[in-house]
DNA sequence: GAGTATCTTGAACGCTCATTCAAGATAGAG
DNA sequence: CTCTATCTTGAATGAGCGTTCAAGATACTC
């Protein structure tokens, strides 16, 4: 018996940075084996195909961003804070170093779903736990009195809003103008 | 002598709608010339190759907008009633017949700019062009007091939202949903 | 009507890509 | 230590791609 050498997530992780850098396409087996420090074979052991990656790493960023959305949302702030505070690492994420980074999952949307039913099933399933994530937690702010409406309504509204503030940041405008986008948004989810 | 015998708008669009449909890596020469009805020679000799083709593509593309926009807020209806016209149109493109129609600028930006400076330029140019044709009808709205707020902070925060409305259409939401979210963008818009 | 400049045609080319697979390496079992 | 099941390695493969180019077709000029 023998037990696989690498490390299952640090290899999705690498691989995920690979196609969000440069997409599905433009990202080859050969960037991919220098990304992972796997080689052909491994990859093709592990995931089947350049798809079945693809796939695999769906599924880690998926999780990768639960997780955060957990954490952002588990403080004891007002909720308008903690929005405050998901908006900004949203932000910080659309100004990484000059080049923004994108969301793999709409991303991945623009690119693959439309001929790939599998991974465009497994990728609305994301973007709709993330909403429903949000969802809940805006129906918990307006249980508590921190903000009015309809919680679904304003999470899809919000989730709007970030879809068009990553778009908005590949145009690479200046800093203080995201800032403002988002201050704006912030006000207009928390206003109703 | 003897002139060449297609219609170059009538390429240019042709070879738009593949564009748009399949993304630029996945569109294979044997496509576009499918698509256009030429030949690769012909082609190659139009538009030096299929980058260039993109290139012809993108800048037809980004007059197609200017003119649609021009005709949207050419009418004596009051502001507020024209952008919810341009938006409707929006709207309809994001549920052509079950299939959203993306952007073609920010589709190649996502997929092709960042590999590519003379691509990335010209799609940041033809974006930029189509804010400053906004800002200019949020100016004049404003003058005309019916509207209140910075021009350009309207015109930026509402270009967001035609952004995010896209992106959420690619997650093939039910109609009504996509229509409140249009609504509210709207108010919010012309609110301040 | 002959000549010619230009366009059209599509087979051929070289390259890159995803994928395979057989040989080599290695860890655990007995 | 030996055996063997499993993982690792990377060169080989074939398909598909963008691109080229020389032969053929065509419309204009004189």
């Amino acid at each position: 018996m023998r037990n696989a050498e690498f490390d299952r997530q640090q290899v999705l992780r690498q691989a995920m940075n690979a196609f969000i850098d440069k997409g599905y396409a433009k990202t080859s087996m050969q960037d991919l084996t220098k990304a992972t420090g796997l080689h052909p074979g491994s990859i093709y052991c592990a995931f089947d195909n350049k798809r079945g990656l693809l796939l695999a790493v769906i599924e880690q960023y998926g999780q990768d961003r639960r997780d955060e959305l957990a954490a952002c949302f588990g403080s004891s702030l007002p909720f308008p804070e903690q929005l405050k505070q998901y908006l900004a690492g949203v932000v910080d994420e659309c100004q990484c170093q000059g080049t923004p980074k994108a969301c793999l999952l709409t991303k991945a949307l623009n690119e693959v779903a439309q001929q790939d039913e599998v991974i465009e099933s497994a990728i609305k399933q994301h973007l709709e736990d993330w909403q429903q994530l949000l969802a809940a937690q805006f129906s918990s702010a307006v249980d508590k009195g921190e903000l009015q409406g309809d919680p679904e309504h304003l999470a899809r509204y919000f989730i709007m809003g970030v879809y068009g503030l990553r778009t908005f940041a590949h145009t690479k405008p200046a800093p203080e103008v995201l800032h403002a986008l988002a201050a704006q948004l912030h006000q207009d989810t928390c206003r109703c």
